[in-house]
RNA sequence: GUCCCCGUAGUUCAACGGAUAGAACAAGGGUUUCCUAAACCCUAGAUUUCAGUUCGAUUCUGAACGGGGACACCA
């Protein structure tokens, strides 16, 4: 693969001695492909002189001044050419090698059993997805993790519910669903209500824990076995599947071992009965490991966890794909861990996505007040089938793709505000405009009339003979060109908005290149094929990256 | 109270300190004997305020205002 980009970066310096300078993307077409603000750093450079001197080299741009910046252009026979690439990668088209030989493993999604799985949580799926697909494509081997809460305070709330309402052993895995949904509710709410119940719902915990009563841990398992299968119906439904799912039970003892061994080298203190870190140390806040009943909280579960996440992959990097309300709390965790286990400093990150509020109001697993994950993906579908003639497979790859596609176009550390009819678009910026370009460009090269076709599968456009190409045409072959290194920027940045973005403006300038132009029968018609052919391949490896399927035909 | 994130058209979102602040939805107008109209074209519309740094600020700094979050035994 070529990266012009850093072609550039090597030419600039060569011609200036300045190492390293700015090379973007040109902020509109009209201002080339790339372009250079090293003159406005440099006032005693002068930019003509610069451009001459490039464009008296042979190479895969020229350059050109306009005002202080020198942009560059690529040529039209390197267009072309990237475009027969497209066509020789296919499905491969787009892929990199910069972070070849890293381990990087993300762990998302996270939903706790016996709580409902809601917007945020498909939010949190579909963010960590793409990032893991975006990763793996710049050559990082990636392991997807996903750190389910099975014990703690929030499992011993639901049982309590049970408890009050009493068990019913449900068959249909979506009510099973629903049922726990409302006992947590109940539970949780009469936790803050009734010092009866809080003092219940301690015992509990406490038996969830130590496993001594076999009543509980009955409806425990039954219960804990129900939201499992019903989280692995969704991931399945969202194309994810994990490496390891890790269990707050299985690092609570662990994690309490070793902040028990913290506490004697001193890296822990006691306060209060609790085992502690002081992150006021260094700026940050104090947090509790083991609770004064002994108990291991989240924090020393995540001891836990982190020892058996570096023991069983060693990854060079390890993302933790949470919420915005934890940034402050994996700052502290994040520094204890490099006095408590050193291998794991500066290996672990917490990458924070916004919430997803709703435009009615801030919601809660506690009052019931949630938007199912599910519920979104059935009435996307359902809106779907209503307006389209397609069968319900179709259908839902337009869902699902409608539903993601509306959590990354927008920036990670944005909230999102949700509103039922308005935020899953099929239109205009949307999963299914892309979709739907693909399969306009399937349609397109099914009905091509050629028959004669190269060896390599498709008919090369002779470049000698080929006509001047119109503004629409070049536009779009200039788009394509930029797939590469936009999946690198939106890898490294953890930015998937910026592939959206990107496939988006690809989508729409094909689409008034389309609506412009004869494709099949015209003297360009060979080209023009192959334009349509790098564009549906280019968004259809572009959706693919960020979990979406695009359907032959729509 | 301390700390963190955010504030851009009516709405939902873009814009490594760089060129004329981009879209989509909603509003108004138009395009189909022609390869998929889930499309295309046109019109109207925005940087919360006040200072500062800079050749240049939506972007950086400070203050104010507004929204959200975290701050000890929840996760």
């Amino acid at each position: 693969m070529s990266n012009y980009k850093d072609q550039i970066v090597r030419v600039l310096e060569k011609a200036t001695g300045i190492k390293n300078s700015e090379v973007d993307f040109a902020s509109d077409s009209q201002f080339g492909d790339y372009s250079s603000n090293i003159c406005l750093r440099n006032k005693d450079l002068d930019p003509q002189k610069i451009a001459n001197e490039i464009n008296g080299k042979d190479l895969q741009f020229s350059a050109k001044v306009v005002g202080k910046f020198i942009n560059f252009w690529l040529k039209k026979d390197i267009l072309i050419n990237n475009l027969i690439q497209i066509d020789e990668g296919k499905e491969d088209y787009g892929k990199g090698d910069s972070l070849k030989g890293k381990k990087i493993m993300f762990e998302f999604a996270h939903p706790n059993t016996h709580k409902a799985f809601h917007i945020g949580h498909l939010r949190n799926i579909t963010t960590g997805e793409t990032l893991s697909r975006l990763h793996e494509a710049i050559g990082a081997k990636v392991i997807r993790a996903n750190y389910q809460g099975d014990v703690g305070l929030h499992i011993a709330k639901a049982i309590y519910g049970i408890e009050i309402e009493g068990f019913e052993d449900l068959k249909d895995i979506k009510k099973r669903a629903e049922y726990l949904g409302k006992v947590y509710a109940k539970g949780a709410t009469a936790y803050e209500e009734d010092e009866e119940a809080k003092k219940r719902v301690g015992e509990i915990n406490l038996k969830i824990y130590d496993k001594s009563d076999s009543d509980i841990n009955k409806i425990y398992e039954e219960t804990r076995k129900w939201s499992l299968d019903y989280f692995d119906e969704i991931y399945k439904r969202v194309y994810t599947k994990f490496n390891r799912f890790y269990f707050e039970s299985e690092c609570a003892e662990s994690g309490k071992l070793i902040a028990l061994e913290s506490l004697k080298n001193g890296i822990l203190e006691k306060s209060d009965g609790a085992v502690i870190f002081k992150g006021s140390k260094y700026g940050l806040h104090d947090r509790v490991f083991i609770s004064g009943k002994g108990v291991p909280t989240y924090e020393g579960k995540d001891l836990g966890l982190a020892k058996l996440q570096f023991s069983e992959y060693d990854p060079d990097l390890l993302v933790h794909t949470v919420g915005p309300e934890q940034t402050e709390y994996f700052k502290v965790i994040i520094k204890a861990l490099e006095f408590i286990l050193p291998e794991t400093k500066g290996r672990e990150i917490h990458i924070p996505y916004g919430w997803v509020k709703l435009k009615e109001g801030k919601m809660s697993s506690r009052t019931g007040n949630v938007i199912l994950g599910e519920d979104i993906l059935d009435q996307a579908k359902e809106k779907i089938l209503e307006s389209y003639k397609i069968n319900s497979e179709i259908a839902e790859k337009i869902a699902v793709g409608a539903v993601k596609y509306s959590f990354l176009k927008t920036g990670l550390a944005q909230e999102i505000a949700f509103d039922l009819k308005e935020s899953i678009s099929l239109e205009g910026n949307s999963g299914p405009y892309l979709q739907y370009t693909v399969a306009r460009c399937n349609s397109v090269i099914q009905k091509t009339t050629y028959k004669v076709r190269n060896p390599k599968g498709l008919r090369v456009p002779n470049l000698q003979d080929l006509p001047e190409l119109t503004g629409k045409e070049l536009s779009v072959l200039r788009k394509l060109s930029q797939f590469q290194e936009i999946i690198t920027i939106a890898a490294k940045s953890y930015s998937p908005n910026i592939l959206c973005e990107y496939l988006y403006s690809l989508a729409s300038k094909y689409n008034t290149f389309y609506t412009k132009h004869k494709i099949i029968g015209s003297e360009n018609e060979s080209f023009r094929v192959l334009l349509t052919q790098g564009t549906g391949q280019v968004l259809k490896n572009g959706l693919k990256l960020l979990g979406i399927e695009a359907p032959e035909r729509m």
